[in-house]
DNA sequence: CGTTCATGTTTACAGACGTAGTCGATTACG
DNA sequence: CGTAATCGACTACGTCTGTAAACATGAACG
């Protein structure tokens, strides 16, 4: 059953983004529209990246639509073109499906388990499940 | 600054585990040792590969020693080596720390926003946390 | 006006990944 | 015993990823 590699239809499938793309990412959620200078300011320290690197990152999410490119003069403003909450919101998901069969409280029992929850967290989880209940 | 590539001291890093590679694991977590032959069984079907597939990635992920082999007469059985839970734990930690800081209040606050949360998930939830207050 | 600087585009290249075919040895069957 | 089936090892190969250099082009500066 082949899986049909390269739809092209209208059902938009959000792009993949790759771990090096994702940092970039997150520097334009943060703020944007950036220069590519701008981008490695932010991003080039941290992970020991050159610009031209982040040049080359950026032009591969721009031709994933990840990014939009807006015209400023010789150079370009990148801005974010996908909403850091949809693709936060997929990534939890894929995950919730690949390892807990798509249930959230497995993983929260496995984050509790694994002390990976701090007090602060279960103050705040417990609000939030009041909320929800009301 | 240079991330030594093939860390071969004594820590230990967690073996990373391929997406098509995490099927198979998910095949010997649920029952092994198997064979190579049955591993394909579990998995061939569903995901459209030929056991030449699945010998590839049972051999990649011995390499990883993520799986072990013991002989069995001429062919090997394999057996994960590594606990399901574990990889579970470094996963989720991985998503929760690339996406909310670290912190699992905001992923379960986006759970919940996005009704990714069920009913049960919620009763379940508000019993762990109940255990874990005592 | 010529040279340098900044910037996007093109090209590069090694390693991981998905997917699988081929080869050599061993076993099983007739 | 000879041949077919089986099995792991090796090889293959296109794509994606991480990382970046080379190049072209236009702007800025002297």
């Amino acid at each position: 059953m082949p899986v049909n590699p390269e739809d092209d239809s209208s059902e938009r499938t959000a792009p993949e983004i790759s771990g090096a793309e994702h940092a970039v990412m997150e520097a334009l959620w943060q703020r944007s529209p950036l220069t590519a200078q701008e981008v490695c300011e932010e991003v080039c320290g941290p992970r020991g990246w050159s610009l031209a690197t982040v040049k080359t990152l950026l032009s591969r999410l721009v031709a994933k639509q990840a990014v939009e490119t807006e015209p400023d003069g010789k150079r370009f403003l990148y801005s974010p073109r996908m909403e850091r909450s949809d693709y936060v919101g997929t990534e939890s998901r894929r995950l919730v499906d690949r390892l807990f069969g798509g249930r959230a409280a497995p993983l929260f029992a496995h984050l509790a388990q694994s002390e990976a929850l701090t007090e602060d967290d279960i103050v705040e989880i417990e609000a939030l499940l009041k909320e929800l209940k009301s």
